[in-house]
DNA sequence: GTTTGAAACTAGAATTGTTCTAAGTCTTGA
DNA sequence: TCAAGACTTAGAACAATTCTAGTTTCAAAC
């Protein structure tokens, strides 16, 4: 807690982005954002609390939420959620959906195909979608392989 | 738990698929499952153990979750996810997608269009799909009408 | 009919992920 | 330089779920 803020990777948006929702871009702010930009590999808030804790060590979980939140709000990250797992969270803030692996427990961003409309679902008559989310499970590449593998 | 196992309302279904799972079907299994056919309206476990209780006071909320294991195990009976919000129990086994009120909270089922394919996203090389699920979130019939009322 | 062992039930404790609370610290602007 | 508000912190509280240990039930063998 005795950190400036500072320009970083990513700083520039980010403090745009804070500054936007009335948010100041804190020294710990800053770094949960970096700690997600430099592995996008969906953490959970535990694990970007661990990451997180490297360079500062003294914060604490409650921090980690709350600039979690302070990211969300603003726009900059996407919580994921699948079945009952702890939150995840994603700063990829392009159009894409998730495939879960049933071996690994991994997530994968999976990019929307642009020319791609919506699902070929018709709604019944009255809803009013807002958005849509599509969650694909299977193996993802390694555990396909190592499977095919150990069936040989 | 002085009740014998006798026919019910979707029993035969029920006994049949319990004992392929070598499972037995006691009258708790029975009465939740029954719970869950007379009103599809994805209750939580927290709701079905209320409305068991009605028929089977003794009933514990340890041995409702048992028996919603039991019956998805079995599969009479799905899991449904959404957000972190606590687990839903839907008794639908066609196959269908699930679209979740902003509004209201309620959740309610949709059915896919049996002609229309999987989903338009060509998944990239190495991923092995085995199922996919559809979140669709935004207004249900009767908040969208309540909402374009209020806005008048 | 009893006995016996496995399956199922129960209450309550434990666990997990998350949110809340109260107190302290930092930052900003008057 | 001081006050007000924003932010951080530790730890308590909370909700949903799972686990544990003891009891009951059932079915099949005796």
């Amino acid at each position: 807690m005795k950190r400036k803020s500072s320009p970083e990777p990513g700083g520039e948006a980010l403090e745009a982005q804070l500054a936007r929702a009335g948010l100041r871009p804190t020294a710990q702010r800053q770094h949960v954002y970096r700690v997600l930009l430099r592995k996008r590999d969906h953490p959970t808030a535990e694990e970007v609390f661990l990451r997180a804790k490297q360079e500062i060590p003294d914060i604490s979980m409650a921090t980690v939420y709350n600039c979690l939140d302070a990211l969300v709000r603003c726009g900059l990250v996407k919580q994921v959620h699948h079945d009952r797992g702890a939150t995840r969270y994603c700063s990829n803030m392009t159009e894409h959906h998730h495939f879960y692996c049933d071996e690994c427990g991994g997530a994968f961003d999976i990019t929307t195909d642009p020319e791609a409309g919506h699902p070929e679902m018709t709604l019944p008559p009255g809803f009013q979608m807002r958005r849509y989310e599509i969650a694909f499970n299977g193996l993802c590449p390694q555990c396909a392989a190592r499977q095919s593998r150990n069936h040989r």
